[in-house]
DNA sequence: CACCTACTACTGCATCTTGCAGTATCAATA
DNA sequence: TATTGATACTGCAAGATGCAGTAGTAGGTG
């Protein structure tokens, strides 16, 4: 059992659900806080139905077949079990960061471009996360009673996502100020930002 | 070639190392923008030299053999390439919002543990970043002339943790006026969270 | 001087995970 | 009637991780 085997357990414990409902609800909802592929979503459930933890059966519609799944009792006291172990680390992979690490291989001009396609990218999340508050507040949580937890949840998205956004912002104005991208070293405006990071000091407040 | 191996080749392109060096300078510099496992950074080198973006030689210690790498000028060209390339959209795994998602199979104590977790996962990676620019302070970059990049990525780092720190002190506000994890659905205060993210307002601001 | 520990320096293997291609059905619209 | 887009998956190659295992070296202790 890996976290995702949990993870889509927990969402099995909702209510059953066919495979493709599961894999697409399971992508909606846990994009932001467990990523998964399309692929491994379809294959967690037959997983779990080989450990016991949850049952399937076959639905027809005309001439196509549908897995149902649905989580058992050992399933949920799977589930209860997993409360009691060890969170994971946060695991965050940010190319865009990367990019500016080893941004001396290129131009300011290609900095800033992977600054753009970072914020197109944070933008589009940012954009749909606001949305999908507009639609709780008509109601439209599939399931209302869960509401507190989701909207919790989205309060760390949002803070994310601006402070990412800020941060881009300052990085741009930071990255006008240098004549090219190579050999700046510990220059009289980073050594103040080091400065100020030594101190813990949020250099964007500045 | 992937995201990885550019990464290793962006190293590599720094100077020369063993595989060893490598693989552990790549711990240390690559953690916070692309974590990738030991025995990864080991294979990278090796694909590198069958691509022909490398060369290796046996370097002798008495006993034992090193592995020492090199960039070559094919590599450097292929690094050139890469920069033209799309940047990947950030990919970030946090499990203990995984867990506030599905907090309603747990108590509000549990909840809280995993919160405390993560600040103290949080809280190890703020402290090294806060430690790391007092030695840039001090002259203790490997490669000084590639400072101000260091520096400027350091404070996305900082501004991450700062935010999520925050973040972990207003969950756990909210949570404490919670009876329970379960069906409270949207509460008045639930609501009016709701309706400032529709707003794209911080509700921790407030 | 032998012994122990911690670090150096990797490799093999099982398992987890992804991306892509492929297969086929069904419903709505033009 | 044809076509598009959504439904409903599976197989396979390749990327990535965790863990165990192997073995040499340097430094300090008794």
């Amino acid at each position: 059992m890996t976290t995702s085997s949990y993870a889509i357990l927990a969402i099995l414990d909702l209510k059953p659900w066919t495979g493709y409902e599961l894999t697409h609800q399971a992508q909606r909802s846990l994009r932001y806080a467990w990523p998964k592929s399309e692929r491994l979503l379809y294959s967690e459930p037959k997983k779990l139905v080989e450990l016991g933890y949850a049952t399937t059966h076959k639905e027809q519609t005309g001439n196509r077949t549908r897995n149902v799944y649905e989580i058992t009792d050992t399933g949920r006291d799977a589930l209860s079990e997993w409360t009691g172990t060890r969170t994971q680390p946060p695991h965050m992979e940010v190319e865009a960061l990367l990019r500016l690490l080893f941004a001396d291989h290129g131009s300011t001009e290609d900095l800033h471009r992977v600054l753009d396609e970072l914020q197109s990218d944070i933008g589009e999340h940012h954009e749909s996360i606001v949305e999908l508050m507009g639609t709780y507040l008509n109601g439209g949580h599939p399931f209302p009673e869960r509401t507190h937890l989701s909207v919790l949840f989205a309060t760390f998205q949002i803070e994310m996502f601006k402070s990412i956004e800020r941060w881009i912002d300052f990085a741009r104005d930071e990255i006008d100020q240098w004549p090219d991208t190579e050999n700046l070293g510990m220059t009289q405006r980073t050594e103040a930002l080091t400065r100020s990071l030594a101190h813990d000091e949020s250099p964007l407040d500045i």
